[in-house]
DNA sequence: GGATATCTACCGACTAGTTGGTCGGTCGTC
DNA sequence: GACGACCGACCAACTAGTCGGTAGATATCC
């Protein structure tokens, strides 16, 4: 039973993260949002590490949440790739979170506490295992062409989205760069 | 006349800054490595974002000179692009810089220093305007083939080959992993 | 040529503020 | 009366940055 207060703790460093990374966000950023002291977070996430697992935890399941209703209410591949590849225009559109937690976490990835590296590497296996899935199935319907095997397909689409991302962060937020930039890698498999 | 202390501050400075961000270092890690007083640091960068900001420019020289050897000694654009893209695979095989500065800067642009934020877009800039050139001459003397245009395509590239760095730091440092992932981006232009 | 002034590189010791984290304790609820 | 949620006060360690000062090279003046 995730109390009120809790979540929001969950929400400030989820939001803070995206925009600062590990490194730069701390438990009195949170305490100042949240408006809570700082031992409050601390009660429910001992130390900086394990809140930044739960916040990667939770976006790892919110992503495949958001995979596994796609898987079942649209049947085609080309349609699901992209919802993916739109579901981050829309993003960096309303700016609410423009930017994936994992990716931004992986360039700091060197400098990240061990268990939290952990699971940025776990929701890059999982992402690439589900689109992999959508483009083999889509492949075999021949909704999707490909001159690539799904797995690097999977990885070549996913390595577009994430430099796109950047692209448009550079950008100021610029969600038709990242459309521009994403849009011919899809094309590419939808045909 | 850049001093030798100088100089190993700023390698030291831009090592540090590749494998942990601008935020996760500090003049204590630099004294450290470089066996010199914080004070000194100081002496020769008064601030922290004086010093990223040196490293940025540095690395954007660099960069433009490398460039431009390969516009005087490549004539063939599909070549220097795939000088471009084998550049980094190098650097991640070699594991001496296996990331580019700016791609990493990027992702933490929001919580970067004005100054800092600047040099970094002034990066990308540059690097687009190169490969544009490189692109759009080779498309006009047909030693590539693109659907999109000069600058899309060059957008297109550096997006796969930033996502491709993040996919290879989460896989350990994994230069076939980058390979496999910009090697078909790569081809997609030089036919 | 010798005394003097200037400059650059450098350092130890310091500061104010922030970091993640701990502690003992209070409050309301079951 | 036990328990979870919460808090203020505190801590050691670290942050970027400052200060006064030293050593050595170079330039200036007589």
């Amino acid at each position: 039973m995730a109390s009120d207060t809790y979540t929001r703790i969950l929400d400030t460093a989820q939001a803070l993260i995206v925009t600062r990374g590990y490194n730069a966000f701390s438990y009195a950023d949170i305490s100042a949002v949240v408006g809570v002291g700082k031992a409050t977070i601390h009660h429910h996430f001992p130390g900086k590490a394990d809140l930044a697992v739960a916040v990667i935890a939770r976006y790892r399941q919110a992503t495949e949440d958001g995979m596994g209703a796609m898987a079942a209410h649209e049947p085609r591949a080309d349609k699901r790739l992209a919802g993916y590849v739109g579901f981050w225009e829309q993003c960096i559109r309303d700016n609410n979170a423009p930017f994936c937690i994992a990716a931004l976490l992986a360039a700091e990835l060197p400098s990240l506490p061990p268990e939290v590296a952990e699971q940025v590497k776990a929701h890059f296996d999982e992402l690439i295992a589900r689109l992999t899935g959508f483009i083999d199935e889509g492949l075999k319907k021949g909704e999707l062409t490909s001159a690539e095997d799904a797995e690097r397909s999977a990885r070549i689409l996913v390595a577009t989205v994430h430099g796109a991302m950047l692209a448009a962060r550079v950008a100021g937020g610029d969600a038709e760069l990242y459309a521009s930039i994403t849009e011919p890698a899809l094309r590419r498999l939808t045909g």
